[in-house]
DNA sequence: AGTTGTACCATTACATCATACGGTACAACT
DNA sequence: AGTTGTACCGTATGATGTAATGGTACAACT
């Protein structure tokens, strides 16, 4: 399994590691229970920060693409190559589209739709206009 | 009508705009036909920029509370009274939050539903991950 | 003792966006 | 000539979020 992290490319170096990882899986250069390199190895390895690898695991194992055993390392997950195919951000970008279209049809300024976002995913209500009788 | 705009109000001027004549219009201070004062004549009065003024008439427009006809000025809409109880932030903060929590339910994290947002707005697709067969 | 994943504490650089401002210009009217 | 709403050019500031970095610490194992 050979990884190249390109410092100079746009896309995030952790997520070009879990692009490169899931590709491995689905070229069989690694195949469901082989074993990864421990998070540090593979820092070390690429010249990254741990927390960087660290995190390109953690969204590689909500995708059930590897699996950690905790001190015993990581592993590549049972259902690793069908899961590798799977575009989350395909789907998010679906949903997301739909209601954003939603509200612009409805003259919602894409301003409006951003602030809205951002309070709900924040959590907090109501900002901005409060003019409620 | 009394409008009084506070600079240290966290609240943008020309939401502050947005609310004061949606209240005068809810408690009968100006009711629909009346005549407002024109863009230039508001800013000046109260000592901000004209565009901040404009921005507040188009929102105003938009959600059909006022009407402006040109260069005859801008007027109170004949349905000013019920549209300005309407408050369009509530429906956009459900909606956005109803797909929100449907992502997070399957494990989105909320950069992830950020990331994807931004390119749902922005109309570009297949930013980050495009690991796709 | 050394390694595993993980969870905190933190800072830095960079990008994006909202808000508000200023100037200029236009057509259509009084 | 003066006014109307509107559209375009632009700049400046503050806020916010991402990405990436570093250090420290923990329990559970070999």
């Amino acid at each position: 399994m050979e990884i190249t992290i390109n410092i100079d490319d746009p896309v995030p170096l952790f997520s070009q590691l879990v692009q490169q990882i899931k590709m491995a899986v689905i070229n069989k250069k690694i195949s469901p229970g082989d074993a990864l390199p421990s998070i540090r190895q593979l820092a070390n390895d690429l010249a990254l920060n741990s927390k960087t690898v660290a995190k390109a695991y953690r969204l590689l194992e909500r995708d059930s693409v590897i699996q950690t055993k905790g001190y015993r390392g990581t592993f590549i997950h049972p259902d690793a190559v069908v899961n590798s195919t799977i575009d989350l951000n395909e789907w998010i970008f679906t949903k997301l589209n739909e209601t954003i279209s939603t509200l612009r049809e409805s003259g919602v300024t894409d301003s409006e739709i951003r602030i809205a976002f951002n309070n709900a995913l924040t959590g907090r209500h109501n900002q901005g206009e409060k003019h409620v009788i």
